[in-house]
DNA sequence: CTGGAATTGGAATTTATATTCCATTTCATG
DNA sequence: CATGAAATGGAATATAAATTCCAATTCCAG
């Protein structure tokens, strides 16, 4: 058994594999071919398993994960485990800590908001489903006039939206509320509604969402959960997935979102 | 405990997930939200280390996966593993081959947004001035009331603010142009204006800040340059760099800033 | 061939993890 | 405010998986 310290990362890990291959005698040497073909299994699966697809015993697997430099298959598997769902290493914890040392200085709590929201943006690239969004775009850019419809912690997202289209001279109703008059009757076949929501899901926004389905209209929602009601409703969903500190939500990805969603609909509309 | 089959798709545990969540007692619904904000974590965690995601204990959770009509954690995760090959190569060829298409599709442009946004992030704990950070704190905190100031591309950051400080109590009034009325005679001396503008600076944000220094009120600048008017007229400037792409001005780092500012002024309303 | 080292298969053991159980707390109802 | 039902936390148990060990086999040098 070789001494050399464990991969770091699975390139490393990758690398690795390919100098030792064709040194390793018969059985290792199956196992190596399993994984490269296979790497998405090892995360997921247990000695067994990948044994039995390599076509060896489970022991000569675990010699197999020793001679890669892990101390076992636990260390190896953890290794594919970590790297996937490396997205945010465990920032609930973290946060969690934070809240308890309370009101820290300003810059202290401006770091934390600053990496708060670079997680998120990083996490955005990785969760958004590029077909939803270009559906998105595609219907907000044939809409007769879009109305754009959040409340409360989402409004500044909506707001942003009804400048940057403005801006771009694409019709476009922010639904604010003031005066508690409501444009739901505006909403009309042909249109599209644009609603954002995060949980706890605004009332308003929902009976909103709700008159442009019974409009027949399209509705197109930037939110935060597979169950938020509006994924449920059938919408076009754009999952944003936004960590808190204490009880305030960062805004960037939503922002980001926002915005390449307004440029392309602009974009698109301008070729039209 | 339900008698209902195990859901067999992914897709279906979601419909499911999103019909009971209403209905479940406080630590399951705790379960189902995290399931919802993390999905990809059930392929590759324990039930130890979901339940530590949820705050739950592991008992909570195999009663939620129950809940859900699996028999328990195991058959629940074996469903998730089931079809966790399709995700693989992940967020970074994904980031890698998005980039490559150019700025054409919705998603290049998304990836260019979340680029920008981080780097203006990253700009920002180099240059803001932790001093004029903790000053405009202590001047916002021991404010009588709060004015919030910006217009166009500038609303979107206070009326994040307004909601902010009004979630926390904090006297606050959000200054927002509507029928063209004007608030500014409402300024009194013991009040502090926080007014955020960018170049080209909004007129009317101007006036308003103006106004503050005739009634003798503090004056707060969330803005971009030192050559600013707002910081000529000698306001506690706490200036944001943010990065443009086209014509459109990524926000984080304005937000970022925003909030932590927000926080730090109601932790340390509550103690005075 | 033969002796010895390397390799292998499979069972035995250890460790980690899922699952169940029950005493305690919380909540709702009359 | 008392009472029962629902929900919860934490420890106890059962199950499954990882890891080790060793006897059996293979391979190769002499």
């Amino acid at each position: 058994m070789t001494t050399d310290p464990a991969p770091q990362t699975i390139d490393a890990f990758i690398e690795r594999l390919g100098e030792r291959a064709d040194s390793l005698p018969k059985r290792l040497k199956q196992c190596a071919d399993y994984i490269a073909a296979n790497p998405d299994r090892v995360a997921v699966s247990t000695v067994a398993e990948l044994a039995a697809g390599a076509d060896v015993q489970p022991s000569a697997f675990m010699r197999f994960c020793q001679e890669m430099g892990f101390s076992g298959f636990s260390q190896m598997q953890k290794l594919f485990r970590t790297d996937f769902s490396q997205k945010w290493p465990d920032y609930g914890t973290r946060l969690a800590k934070l809240r308890e040392h309370g009101g820290e200085t300003p810059s202290a709590l401006l770091a934390e908001f600053v990496e708060v929201g670079r997680a998120s943006l990083e996490n955005l690239m990785s969760s958004i489903d590029p077909a939803a969004l270009e559906k998105a775009v595609e219907t907000l850019a044939k809409a007769r006039t879009i109305h754009l419809v959040g409340f409360r912690r989402a409004f500044p997202v909506t707001s942003y939206l009804a400048y940057a289209l403005e801006k771009m001279q694409v019709p476009s109703v922010l639904h604010t509320g003031i005066g508690n008059i409501r444009f739901d009757h505006t909403i009309q076949k042909g249109d599209a509604v644009l609603a954002v929501t995060f949980a706890p899901y605004s009332e308003q926004t929902l009976e909103i969402a709700e008159a442009a389905q019974r409009q027949g209209a399209d509705l197109i929602a930037i939110t935060d959960l597979v169950t938020s009601p509006l994924v449920r409703m059938g919408a076009t969903s754009l999952l944003v997935v936004e960590l808190d500190v204490g009880d305030f939500r960062a805004l960037s990805a939503s922002f980001a979102l926002a915005i390449a969603l307004a440029v392309s609909v602009g974009a698109r509309r301008e070729k039209a």
